[in-house]
DNA sequence: CTTGACTCTGGACCTTGATCAAAGGTATAG
DNA sequence: CTATACCTTTGATCAAGGTCCAGAGTCAAG
């Protein structure tokens, strides 16, 4: 059978799944990749299931979980029989919180804009809907 | 005339806008606000603009903004010397980043509701959207 | 063998937005 | 006068998520 796992270097797994050789090392102190084997010499020896893990870890952090989170799913993923309804309801979790903050975007970004719209773009800087909004009376230091 | 500046303590002043003694020193180091004047015997000596502007601050900061952008915004402020010309530009520059913003969150919301909306909520780990999508093939430790 | 690229460990350092501590000076009520 | 509440400064600490560095060992090519 001789299952031989690729044996890649850090170096390689980095360059593949386009992460910094430190954030691998920072994952594996940090408990969210398992510790790798090591060749004679002590380098760290990869095999393909890393990279998938890692990629793993990059797609859940590009959907805004946390390092925490992540390591939770991982832990919830290994638990083949029982996850499922968990994973779902962290994805909702981190969803709610996810359209939170678009809202109060976009709260900010209507506030923002209208008085962009209502602004001449010249004229006395006490007549500047922006400026007034700023501050309605400004003091200087 | 005489505009006497009310002259509060930093403590007064901490009160009435509801934050930290050591949140407006530590505003003043990053440069939020301005140096205030001093007592002789070195207690900072603040006027009613500084409320507006710890005020502005908060509400900005409860709408998201880092202090950073908070920065750029009273910057905008200060510019009232050169022209409403140049704060309109930086305030669509600003817009123009929040739009942005909401634009990503957009994109991974999307992302993460489709997912949500395709799991079951049970069964196999191996049939389970959110997992799958993560790591199309999971290896264990 | 030599060179240059790579990796090892351990720990220091970075950013953001504060918050707290220590050691001392000041203002104010009673 | 005294107690104590409040002020000053510098500097440490926190969480998150890394990033960087020194000094030493290793690997592959020529």
């Amino acid at each position: 059978m001789n299952t031989q796992t690729p044996s890649l270097t850090i170096g390689a797994v980095a360059k593949r799944v386009g992460v910094a050789i430190d954030t691998i090392r920072y994952y594996e102190r940090e408990g969210l990749l398992p510790e790798p084997k090591r060749r004679a010499s002590g380098y760290r020896s990869y095999g393909a299931g890393t990279i998938t893990q890692l990629r793993f870890i990059r797609r859940a952090k590009d959907l805004g979980f946390t390092l925490e989170e992540i390591r939770e799913l991982l832990a919830l993923s290994a638990d083949r029989q029982r996850g499922v309804k968990a994973v779902k309801q962290r994805a909702e979790k981190r969803l709610a919180a996810i359209e939170q903050r678009i809202a109060e975007l976009q709260r900010v970004r209507d506030g923002l804009a209208q008085l962009v719209a209502s602004c001449p773009g010249h004229g006395k800087p006490e007549e500047c809907p922006i400026l007034r909004a700023l501050s309605d009376e400004q003091v200087s230091a």
